[in-house]
DNA sequence: AATTATTTTCTCGACAGTCGAGAAAATGAA
DNA sequence: TTCATTTTCTCGACTGTCGAGAAAATAATT
């Protein structure tokens, strides 16, 4: 249903909007905004007269030269406005980060994850300590920040910032709204990994020039198998998800999943599936913890020298993203594929079976294929998500809230 | 990107909402208006005087009686504000229909489907014709139409009003905004047919008091597989689409399709498909062109008597549906599925496979699987989404050009 | 050095819209 | 006939956007 609309949310709509070119450009003079928002020039001296009286906005310091007449003012983001919380979550490391609201990082620190002690519980002291920990460094006040953004590969709720399923808790959840709820006033979210790849790389095709934009996959290939998807929707929204790629059924023959089920993408294109097709394991093996990367660069190699059983093992990988990406495409849309993460060192060897299962769908024959690219850097990726999506959380709040 | 925003805006969003609230109720008074909306008093006022002044609504001569106190007088739409044409293309039929605005029937016919002449051609001249005769026969003018809402099976380009694929035409396109662009003034939209269905299942969904719908799907049997998807979006929005389903990739051993590839899903699960496995006609023979349905009752007949291979291919046939169903809800969330169409006098049959195929895969060994109804009369339920949607569309066309 | 041209920013009044409060209207009950 | 009750309508206050033009600040010109 719709809802209702008033005046007051003319102007959080309107004020949503400067913040958001201001995001963009870093920097932008009193015309400029006007320009960028189409928003009429008395408007936006109301806007930024109430934003720079609350805190959030203010005039930078140095001003461009050059040209006649009365020179620009250029309004930027007060970085000092407050804080923001960056965590992410990998099988191996958590990393700290701490950004402040002009986006420019502050500190950052690695934990190495304690193999030994499983569990959320021990693993929830540690994440609640490393935050404290993060303040100390940098002598800031808790109420300073105002976002904790958390990314993980998995399955997650992110209205309520509850981890639902993960490679490495499984079903225990995670509820880390909770986990800072009375002490902490920052707002708390939390992202599947490959989501925020999808957010940023959308984020980097709209500013290109040419326009345009309407829908773009991410796939990151590793231990486990991600997929985010970022699409346009009518109302001009950017619709940013994170369905559950990894685990969605392939074909029976891809044998035991880590999850318990059988046949999912994970189980044939992750690298422990690689590993038991290039070793002839039986497919109904329990599936090997962890896979060092070393172990598969070595199947690679001899796939490349033409071993059969190993260039097998990655044709059927690919077979099974084919596959997948093409289902994907059936419920969605057409649109170009970006894939990353660890597993692109073998994308060579992956892609003559992507193409494979791609070409067995009657939406590629119609539509043709997607067109596919490689993203290497996937950790940077992920970090500039978090800062698009954060920031943008805070400056949508300071909006929704105005001066009050 | 966000867009600007001004008091126009304001008052059309409520405007759209006022008449929103008439068309679910029927008709309503001033104060049951406001208090539908949220809208103040004054604001309802001016809203309705301005429509009452454009024509769009009038106040309704039975005044409810009883109570103390003024009497209420009750807004309704003005039936003859404008018309609306609804077409159902079907295989066999054209069913034509001419709708007041008030969303009463005025007038319908069925045309039979010539199989002689085949391709676009023939088909757009008769029904330019249709529309004519169905002016004619109501002594109504071209202008009055304020929409020409068509249904077709298979994939849709709605935006453009282009028929991309369908059962009857295949790759052939077909542009029913250009067939209608120089003579019609009216608003011209395609829809795919099981997409309306689910959008009549999920306005039905949303007057329930118990409130709280969040998606669900419609799939419909039959000659082919369709898919609805309806879903609301954070904003607020019902946002409707139709994926390819019937064409995603089941598995290779379903077979050839008629759309040419191999092992759809419709291949396994739409009516020659089960015929080509009960038969076990090699699956990689040209599909039917047409299967009549009496021959499929016998298959069911038999496999309900317990004949091997006719079980087979209905539980097969399910089994297609249960593994293409589960990967939907991967990729989208659980949504309860709601099954139409004239397949579902099969549904005894298939409900096993069907289950069978949902259990294979994670996301419903975590998430529990979905609820499964069967709604019959599929017709009835296209028709009411045909008026969902493009009374809506009216509705927020009234909305958005204001009295100007 | 003073003036002029140019560009940017700021300010003012007009206009569109919503809202709350209370007046006006219309009816049944006393 | 008067009073109570309920609904509808109207008025003034408030918030917000917009266009036009004033004010400000600088470079170019005389």
């Amino acid at each position: 249903m719709l809802t209702k609309s008033s005046t007051e949310l003319v102007r959080q709509q309107n004020s949503a909007l400067v913040l958001a070119a201001l995001r963009r450009a870093g920097n932008l003079s009193h015309t400029e905004i006007s320009a960028d928002t189409g928003l009429a020039s008395a408007t936006v001296s109301a806007i930024t007269a109430e934003l720079e009286k609350a805190g959030v906005l203010a005039k930078a310091e140095h001003q461009v030269q050059g040209g006649r007449g009365r020179p620009r003012v250029l309004f930027t983001p007060r970085r000092d406005y407050g804080h923001l919380v960056v965590v992410r979550i990998s099988s191996d490391i958590v990393q700290y980060s701490l950004i402040d609201y002009g986006g420019t990082l502050l500190d950052r620190f690695d934990e190495t994850r304690n193999h030994d002690e499983r569990g959320t519980v021990p693993f929830a002291r540690a994440f609640v300590d490393a935050l404290e920990r993060l303040l100390q460094r940098s002598r800031l006040e808790r109420d300073r920040v105002l976002a904790v953004s958390i990314s993980s590969k998995g399955l997650v709720d992110s209205d309520t910032a509850r981890l639902l399923w993960s490679p490495v808790f499984g079903r225990e959840e995670l509820d880390f709204a909770a986990l800072l709820a009375p002490q902490w006033r920052a707002k708390v979210m939390l992202s599947n990994e490959t989501l925020l790849v999808a957010q940023a790389l959308a984020a980097q095709a709209e500013r290109k020039p040419e326009g345009g934009f309407r829908a773009l996959a991410a796939i990151s290939l590793g231990h486990s198998i991600g997929l985010g998807v970022a699409r346009k929707s009518q109302s001009g929204e950017m619709d940013v998800s994170a369905p559950n790629f990894g685990h969605m059924l392939h074909a029976p023959s891809a044998g035991l999943c880590r999850c318990g089920a059988y046949g999912c993408i994970e189980a044939a294109a992750g690298f422990y599936g690689i590993l038991r097709a290039a070793f002839e394991v039986p497919a109904d093996t329990i599936p090997a913890k962890f896979v060092p990367v070393a172990e598969l660069d070595k199947i690679a190699a001899s796939a490349r020298q033409g071993h059969r059983m190993a260039g097998y093992a990655f044709r059927q990988a690919g077979l099974a993203l084919g596959n997948g990406i093409s289902r994907m495409l059936s419920l969605y849309e057409r649109m170009p594929v970006h894939v990353t993460g660890p597993g692109i060192r073998y994308f060579d060897l992956m892609l003559p079976g992507i193409e494979e299962g791609l070409a067995q769908s009657m939406q590629v024959r119609l539509q043709g294929a997607p067109e596919i690219s490689v993203a290497p850097d996937e950790q940077r990726l992920v970090f500039e998500g978090h800062l698009e999506r954060a920031l943008g959380a805070i400056d949508a709040d300071i909006a929704a809230t105005g001066t009050s």
